[in-house]
DNA sequence: AATGAATGAGCTTTCATTCAT
DNA sequence: CATGAATGAAAGCTCATTCAT
């Protein structure tokens, strides 16, 4: 009747399906979205996403990686790692709030989602580890006498903590998007000083100037 | 025949069910628990469950709130309000850690359950805000010279954000519990000062190649 | 705490519950009645109805049993046999839908929920038979020369029929009490003449004033 | 297994849904009979039932809906309203009490249950109410000298009762459909006439011992 | 005499998933 | 390629009924 039974190359048809899918998982959660709910939404057949995806699992795991590839795409494209240091890192904790705060409705509440659901923590974990990962290396790379005992992973650990908590205030409207950033960037630099507040010991100095690999940010 | 028939007072029967709960919900989630694997945890019939909480929903806030309570009691249990704030911010932080760290099980994961569940968001949502205005005030009390921008809520959000993202870490044993205590004061204290231009004290100096722009990490 | 744990006499008890019964099952109906609610109403325990009625179905028929005996009681209360017999059908059938009128709430909603559940159908279904044994007596006993072919029986079917539909409207509050008397009376007196209407074949007398032996009536 | 698992259009199942429900319903009532039981009577699976019905209560009240929609038809299709009076209600009568006859399982009985479960008394009594303005109407057209109080809509429904009445007892099997046809035309008739002061006619002369009052029969 | 505690059994409903066309 | 038709399995919840005290 309303045309529904085009026939479509499989890229567009795999994009209307994720779409829907995101959407009423975004909207709804995951247990409470059915598939049903998601065929009607896409305007084809259940059968169809079986087809394309093989379980409401895997639909929601192809929900994540494409929602997360676009994420980081987005945001990688919206910094110049040939920028001063400063305002690379200015500029990447922006691009980061800033896609939250304009994808509120399906990033954030998909990584909700995706994170109390023992089948996709585990994706979840991987692609927080990546960019603990990558805020560690930034960490040490920053940093230019690093103390022995200073924990830059961990700090890593704390310094996206705070991220995603500041970012959940964005997505939530609770929170100004460039004020948040700004507290981010400060917390960065306070991160790179995270040496034992113990006043002994070997203070690093920290120096964002020097020839950093900046591109360590994304590979890996 | 597991011995568990016997005729038992309500107030002991409720721990026995809210243990099987509590249990289950952390173990398998929230949606992927059926009232008749608690049930059977806690051997004894459905319908005790129904009776005594109502529903499912009512059940896992119940087990909410006995966790909460339990963990806000140890919590405060194990700090002493006229120390001196160095050793009440050390203690603190420790306790929460600690207490992690023992009830890895049960309450991390149970929090991260309700976090997505839409139901109890709620609940988490506010438990985790008074924390925050705790610690927000903690800030502005402690700050010895503040930024007349220091936005010291959003630095809250931020701090327990870190305190969260650590907890998880110590949680599931990834995470030394006094390595991630030690690290949390120093983002305390860092997010105390406020402003690191006195240069006294622990806080290094920093240095970002420009001059040092100190104040930066209390505006926004 | 409100005194409930009284100790009566078992008369008091028995009419205590039936009379929380009877209401419940009135306003809800059978099936949706719990044993529950009718406890919590007779604020007694509910070992206690089934110490007094055995089950559920047994509490019901008790009720209907009762409702039943106190119906018929009322009317033949209000009738007296030695009047003439019209001033006896007028008073009969007056006190039937009178009674209806004054016990909607009980009775007739009772007699429904009874009729429908097959359990009940059978003691339903003999009260009518009773009744319609009775009017069917009436109406030999007043016809002086009946026809062989009348079949008094079906006839008595049909008033009583006719006479629960009016009561049914009485009892709804769609039709006045006197008026509706007024009709089942003239609709006996047709009965009286209910003969096959092809003009031929002997056609009845009719006569109440004859020494008619009035308490058949209620005998059997 | 049984043979039942065959790929049907909608509309056949439909029916063959409908059927398994309206036997389980008229055999065991409303309540007593469950899902399941519908499910396995029409050799379908439960999710089946819900997908074409939404619930249980639709189901019914489909299964209503269709018989009392044959039953109408089945009664409008055997008598011609171009006919005599006479020959139309004797035909309608009869059309209607044959339909009873031979339908015995399902209209009556699923009718009674309808009747007593409050979600579908309204639906009866629409329907009921729809016959006796319908009776109503014939009574006051069909009488030649109506009394001025005459209640025709009292007398319809006494009358439509006392034929529910009857084709009760037909559908049990205690009486003969054409007796209890022949009945019902008499007492029409009766109705009819309002008053039988006309002398003639098939209605038999009526004593009460005191002067004929014959009046009275469409007073009220 | 009276009850709080406990349960077996069953019900309606929903959902992810798969044939047969 | 695409889908309407169909289902196994399970979940949440309720109820009549009975012990143990």
């Amino acid at each position: 009747m309303a045309g529904g039974t085009k026939r479509l190359p499989r890229a567009v048809r795999e994009q209307q399906m994720l779409d829907a899918a995101v959407q009423m998982f975004s909207v709804n959660g995951y247990h409470e979205t059915s598939m049903d709910a998601i065929a009607a939404t896409a305007q084809i057949s259940k059968p169809m996403l079986y087809l394309y995806y093989g379980s409401k699992e895997e639909l929601f795991g192809a929900c994540l990686d494409r929602e997360l590839r676009r994420f980081v795409d987005e945001v990688r494209d919206k910094i110049d790692f040939d920028e001063a240091p400063k305002e690379l890192l200015r500029n990447a904790v922006s691009a980061f709030l800033r896609y939250i705060d304009e994808h509120r409705a399906s990033w954030m509440v998909l990584y909700t989602q995706a994170t109390s659901s023992q089948r996709f923590a585990h994706t979840v974990r991987e692609g927080r580890e990546r960019i603990i990962d990558l805020v560690g290396r930034l960490l040490r790379t920053g940093t230019r006498f690093p103390g022995p005992d200073t924990d830059f992973d961990m700090m890593a650990v704390a310094l996206v903590g705070a991220g995603e908590a500041v970012a959940s205030r964005v997505s939530t409207g609770d929170a100004d998007v460039d004020d948040a950033a700004q507290l981010m960037i400060n917390l960065f630099w306070l991160g790179l000083k995270g040496a034992p507040s113990d006043g002994a010991g070997p203070v690093p100095d920290t120096d964002f100037g020097t020839g950093t690999d900046a591109d360590a940010v994304t590979r890996a």
